[in-house]
DNA sequence: TTAATTTATATCGTTCACGATACAAAAATA
DNA sequence: TATTTTTGTATCGTGAACGATATAAATTAA
């Protein structure tokens, strides 16, 4: 037995756990609204700044385009988004928000307070959740080559 | 625009890149050796102890059975593990790995350190990466409920 | 002992995530 | 201008994740 292939010296097995629960967390907030916790960061970025290039929206969310453009097609399926063929380039497509995903943003507002109440270690010390982004976005750094 | 909607402030969507980033990280590692990160974290469980029960193996990695389950019948197929009836309780399926299950570890022993060395920031300080198991320990602790 | 309930695992359907590949449009090169 | 290369998006196939449901075996209750 090989002391490093022991699961609970893992940071990697807790992030990727804390993750999943992270989303499983998202459900009961973001199922009432019809979306999934992918979508409503597209979403996220697309109330932003809307009318996006698929790609824009693929670099913001550091996921690849055979993610991003069968979700966009889903979302599109739900009239949350259109997606139109750019006229300057025709390879381009323009994602832009429909009447009824511009209204979800007003629905979807609370959905951070609720979080935040689920996890509530982190309201207790600003300079804690700081240190743990930081971390995070290293690591992010350090793996997105 | 919400501010508590902008990407940018989420803690959660760093956890998510993170998670995913980490999974790709593996990936050169582990492709060679015929398994996913997935089929990795059941292998280090049935390396610390073998002869488990399908639901000690969903237990350790906080995963239902209806992903345990398709993910143990895959690996099974490629000869890493057989599932054989328990005899004391025949509901019960104990897994248990096969040779070429048990002959992976000696490869997998170098991954580890392949994985620490893609994260430098990680070796430098002992005390800050203890500090950031904790907090993911916690949030995994608050939302396992 | 029979019937109802609980438990362990499996199946089904949907959505991600992603490597590999395809395809058409644009840009670069000949 | 014709050809090649690059770019932006889409398609395909596979393996997770996971809610919902199913099934058979064990346990409990009647």
């Amino acid at each position: 037995m090989y002391e490093q292939l022991k699961l609970d010296n893992q940071l990697c097995f807790r992030l990727y756990t804390a993750s999943r629960l992270i989303t499983q967390a998202y459900r009961p907030y973001l199922e009432p609204l019809g979306i999934t916790y992918t979508q409503y960061l597209v979403l996220m970025v697309l109330w932003e700044k809307d009318n996006l290039l698929v790609s824009e929206i693929s670099e913001r969310l550091m996921l690849d385009t055979n993610t991003v453009t069968p979700l966009l097609q889903r979302m599109e399926h739900e009239d949350l988004l259109v997606r139109t063929r750019s006229v300057v380039d025709a390879r381009q497509k323009l994602v832009s928000l429909t009447k009824k995903g511009r209204r979800l943003e007003e629905q979807a507002k609370e959905v951070p307070a609720c979080m935040v109440a689920k996890l509530p270690f982190l309201g207790n010390d600003p300079t804690r959740i700081q240190a743990f982004i930081e971390n995070l976005n290293g690591m992010i750094d350090m793996l997105k080559e």
